[in-house]
DNA sequence: CCAACTCATTGACGGCTGTCGATGAGTTAG
DNA sequence: CTAACTCATCGACAGCCGTCAATGAGTTGG
């Protein structure tokens, strides 16, 4: 029996992919990666990976973000949460704060499964 | 009077956008990259890119893709419509065929929208 | 211990969209 | 001209998701 019974699991970021044009995509490479897309296909989740690094130390409580971003906190806060789980997130609490920072490589991986000059495999 | 009054609109491929990570996106800018990256958040429209560019001379019409797929044929052809309006895919009609080509650096524009070492403006 | 603060969770609602069957429009072969 | 073929459009439906107000959970200061 597991200790840990939560439902934690594998960030959808690290799960993709071949590139989109290496060649057909199976259909589960297909949905992962189409699920690491639609975390970042949202202007508010967009908006706020770019104020968070623009933060000094590259790096904000969700305080600094629900007035800039013009939405309410709990919407601020369930975009957090879904940036976090789908791996874009670095999350840390101190006291009654919990500071977030960019997940270093995640845009990369992203940005490599878009490369238009991926070999043919077929 | 123009004389062509029909619907045609900019690419939302071509409207798009400094890199997230510059610094804090506008509105406007967060929707258009939003807006771009969701037309291909979608395992159907990602695997038809790749069987596009699979296929010999890189292109493809819509009844080569219907089969492997595995959807209907309007479900296709409301995806092919959707990644060509969207500045995607070429078209081209050759008697009854439709032909689909893949439009040269829209994918390339989306991966220098997420460039992780974009410099910092502010 | 209590009040104030920060954030997450819940529940609800409305809009968007991926999917299909049915149908229409244009093209070719006979 | 007609039948068959290819593709687009339409209308409908179900599921997903972004948003908010209300509330709960954890933390700090006095």
């Amino acid at each position: 029996m597991a200790i840990v019974t939560s439902s934690m699991s594998t960030p959808v970021i690290q799960l993709c992919c071949p590139p989109v044009l290496t060649g057909p995509l199976s259909q589960q490479d297909a949905e992962q990666l189409a699920a690491a897309l639609r975390v970042i296909a949202d202007p508010a989740r967009l908006r706020l990976l770019g104020l968070i690094k623009s933060q000094p130390n590259g790096e904000a409580c969700t305080c600094d973000l629900v007035e800039p971003l013009g939405l309410s906190q709990p919407t601020v806060s369930h975009h957090m949460k879904v940036l976090f789980e789908a791996g874009f997130l670095e999350r840390e609490k101190r006291g009654r704060q919990t500071w977030y920072r960019l997940a270093p490589d995640s845009l990369s991986i992203l940005r490599d499964a878009l490369d238009p000059n991926a070999p043919q495999l077929a």
